[in-house]
DNA sequence: GGATTATGATGACAATCGTCATCTTTATTT
DNA sequence: AAATAAAGATGACGATTGTCATCATAATCC
C-alpha cells in the first residue's frame, strides 16, 4: 500500500521522533527496530524503506536532539545582550537544571541522554554528535555573551551535575537536589 | 573439576575485574556473559556458581569501581591538611582531566563510565551507585578542604567534563582539548 | 576413606536482536 | 489507462542474549 510523498515523509518524521523518545530513555542499545516502529505505530518490516540501518536512525534521532536543544538554548542567544539576556539565561539554568528536568523519563539534552553511550557508537553517530556539539558550545558562548572556554566548562559543570543528579534520583533524592542545587548557585553566580 | 576454595574466590575476583574493564569500555548492556567469562578464563557455564543473575555480577562491578576511584581520592585526602594536600589535589586533577584519561578504552571513572547507563539499570546497581557516589563526595570534600556542597559542583565539572571530551575524541580532538583545558583551568583555580 | 558438596564445562532453551525477501496495494509517471 | 515504483505488512533468517539442567571432577567434611 503506496502512500503520498508527503505521508510517507511525515511517517518517517514520526517514527525519528518516536525513537528519539525511546532512545532517550533507554539509550541506543536499548530499543529494537520492531519496538520503535510499533512506538510510530508502524510495523517493523517497513523499516528499511526509510533508513539503511538502525546507525542510520541513531544519527537522525541525534540530530533532532541536538536541533531542539540549539533551539532552546538559541531563544536566549538571541535576546539583547545584557540585563535580559542575563535575565533568560539565568532561566535556562534554572529549568536546565531543576528537579522537573532531572525526574522526566528521558533526558532532554542530548549530552546527558547520549553522554556515555556516543563514545561506544559509531563514528557517524559520533561526527552528528560532534557537529551538533559545537553548535551548542557557539549558541551557549553567546548566550552567556563569554568566550568559548567560558562555554566549555560551564555547559561541562550543568551536563555532569544533571547527569550524576539523575543517576542517583531514585535511591538518594536528597542528595540528588544537593548537587542540583550546588551547580545552579555556581553557574547563577558567574552571570 | 572442584577446586580449592581459595581458587574459586579466585576466580570470582577475575570474573568481577574482567567484567568491570569490559563495562567500562561498552557498558553494561554491550557486554554478554559469554565473553565476559571468557575474558576471566571461563567458560559461560560456571557463571551462575558465582552470581545469582548478571544483574548481581553489576553491582559487584559498580562496587569494585568505586572501591578503586574511592581508594585513589582518598590517597589525596588522607595528606596533611594545606600545601601537601593542594599539592596532591592538583595533580589528582590535572591526571583526571588528561588527556590520557580520555584517550584510555575505557573511562576509569565510574561516573563517567557508568553515567548514563546507571538511571536506566535496575534498582540494585542505583543503590550501589548511590552508595559509592557519596563516599567519593565524601572524600573529595575532605581533598577539598570543604564542605559537600562544593565537592558536588567540582565533581560535576569534572565528570561533565570528561564525558564531553571522551564524547568527541574521536571527531574533533581540538573540541576535545580544549573542553578538558577549560574545566581544568577552572577547577585548578578554585584550589 | 567414604560420602558429600561445590566448581566449572558442555550444551541447550526460549527470546530477542538487526536485517532482509516477498507480497500487496496504491501513488506517481508516462 | 498502462507501466512503474514505492510504502508498509508479513514472516523468516542467523546470530546472540540471559538462564539453566546436566555431568564430570575433585576438594572438603565426617
Amino acid at each position: 500500500m503506496r502512500l503520498t510523498r508527503e505521508k510517507a515523509a511525515e511517517n518517517r518524521a514520526r517514527v525519528i521522533d518516536a525513537a528519539l523518545g525511546l532512545f532517550q530513555r533507554r539509550g541506543f542499545s536499548g530499543v529494537g527496530v520492531a519496538e520503535l516502529m510499533g512506538a510510530a505505530g508502524l510495523t517493523h518490516g517497513g523499516f528499511y524503506n526509510h533508513f539503511e540501518s538502525k546507525t542510520a536512525l541513531e544519527v537522525e534521532a541525534c540530530s533532532l536532539a541536538f536541533q531542539r536543544a540549539l533551539a532552546a538554548i538559541g531563544k536566549v542567544a538571541a535576546k539583547p545582550a545584557g540585563a535580559e539576556r542575563r535575565a533568560a539565561m539565568r532561566l535556562y539554568v534554572e529549568r536546565y537544571l531543576s528537579q522537573r528536568a532531572r525526574d522526566a523519563g528521558g533526558a532532554r539534552c542530548p549530552m546527558v541522554a547520549f553522554g556515555t553511550d556516543v563514545s561506544r557508537e559509531s563514528r557517524e553517530v559520533q561526527a552528528r554528535y560532534a557537529e551538533g556539539l559545537r553548535g551548542y558550545i557557539d549558541m551557549m558562548a553567546q548566550a552567556l555573551e563569554s568566550d568559548r572556554s567560558a562555554a566549555h566548562a560551564t555547559i561541562a559543570e550543568m551536563v555532569g551535575a544533571l547527569s550524576l543528579a539523575r543517576s542517583v534520583a531514585r535511591e538518594d533524592r536528597a542528595l540528588s537536589d544537593g548537587i542540583l542545587e550546588a551547580a545552579k548557585a555556581r553557574v547563577l553566580a558567574r552571570l
